[in-house]
DNA sequence: CGAGGCCTTGACCGCGGTCAATGCCCGTGG
DNA sequence: CCACGGGCATTGACCGCGGTCAAGGCCTCG
């Protein structure tokens, strides 16, 4: 069940193959249903997830009991709660399987391990941050220039499988709008 | 002049003298004025910066022409154009001095070269995007659960300089704002 | 087959943007 | 040193996007 992730690894990385074994080692493999929580708030990451089939989201619940979803990952990618993972605090998010799906989850005990023995693994580790960033300030670029409608565009063009397989409570919440703005949207096109 | 920085990367980071002084070694001394452009859209950031006085901001040009700052780096804090820096690619985004000051410039070469030469090199630049990604997270997410005024209540909260010495223009740019809106926020306190 | 969640539609409203006018501050040059 | 000009701040009138509340229909799953 690892080879999916050995083949992500080395299309992004020039790993030889005892790294890539060792790194392989420390996942383990984790099968889930729709709608399962994989962490709640005010719980410290342990894990970052790595996404065989179906999909996870990152979100967290506002006040008046909206939520917003900051991120959603598909098949081969990583999700975890980075803030809480990285400085091992409790984390003001949740994750959430939004589809039955496999994962291979690697606990932050190993996560510093590689750091510390595979030396490809501080790349590797550079390269997700540099994603995250990218991804985050891509979005909040998206918030501050544009309204509802353009939003929703922008991800039918990027991210069409977003409005293809998730609900649209899912995707509004991603746009950072309501149900039934949503709605009302889609029937604007 | 590297002096501040070098206080700034030990009380950060286990380094000893020959490494510090590698890197300080390759920072160059630039002074600056309110207002100079250090980066143009279109151009690709040749630099990172750090400020050891005044301060230099971050941002962009919506197509309505009005101005939304992403970042603002004050004294013993790092800038760039990240996403253009990283991929050494054009930028959508300014930088701009916002108060006459000092900084200290790291070319690109110079970073890689650091990278591949000093090994705590790495573990900074970690920790940077770390900063980057999880000051950018806060920002998105402030940005979905708080309206206007909860952000300017927000800000002086955390960051009352801000307030104190840019212009309102800045600042509201900065709120994601008119400058309309933040002065009518302003009387209503 | 029943129940609960999801989607849609309507009525209403408030936050923040737009446009315009005026006043103020400050840098620049005669 | 003063006069001028341009950018910045404030205030008012107006409006539209998207939120809120409510009702009704549909789909899914137990």
């Amino acid at each position: 069940m690892t080879s999916q992730l050995a083949i992500h690894l080395q299309n992004s990385f020039d790993i030889n193959h005892q790294e890539l074994d060792k790194v392989l080692g420390f996942f383990k493999y984790k099968k889930v249903l729709k709608n399962e929580i994989l962490l709640n708030k005010n719980e410290t990451a342990k894990h970052l997830y790595f996404v065989l089939s179906g999909s996870v989201r990152a979100f967290f619940i506002e006040e008046d009991g909206l939520e917003a979803t900051r991120y959603i990952a598909f098949e081969n990618n990583f999700i975890t709660s980075l803030n809480s993972f990285i400085k091992q605090e409790p984390t003001n998010e949740y994750l959430q399987a939004t589809e039955n799906g496999e994962l291979l989850a690697l606990s932050y005990d190993s996560f510093k391990t590689l750091l510390s023995t595979v030396a490809i693994w501080k790349d590797f580790y550079i390269k997700q941050l540099e994603v995250a960033y990218t991804t985050n300030h891509w979005r909040l670029e998206s918030f501050i220039k544009m309204d509802a409608k353009q939003r929703y565009d922008y991800l039918i063009e990027i991210y069409p499988q977003m409005i293809q397989r998730l609900s649209n409570k899912t995707v509004a919440s991603y746009l950072g709008i309501t149900q039934e703005s949503l709605s009302r949207i889609k029937v604007k096109r």
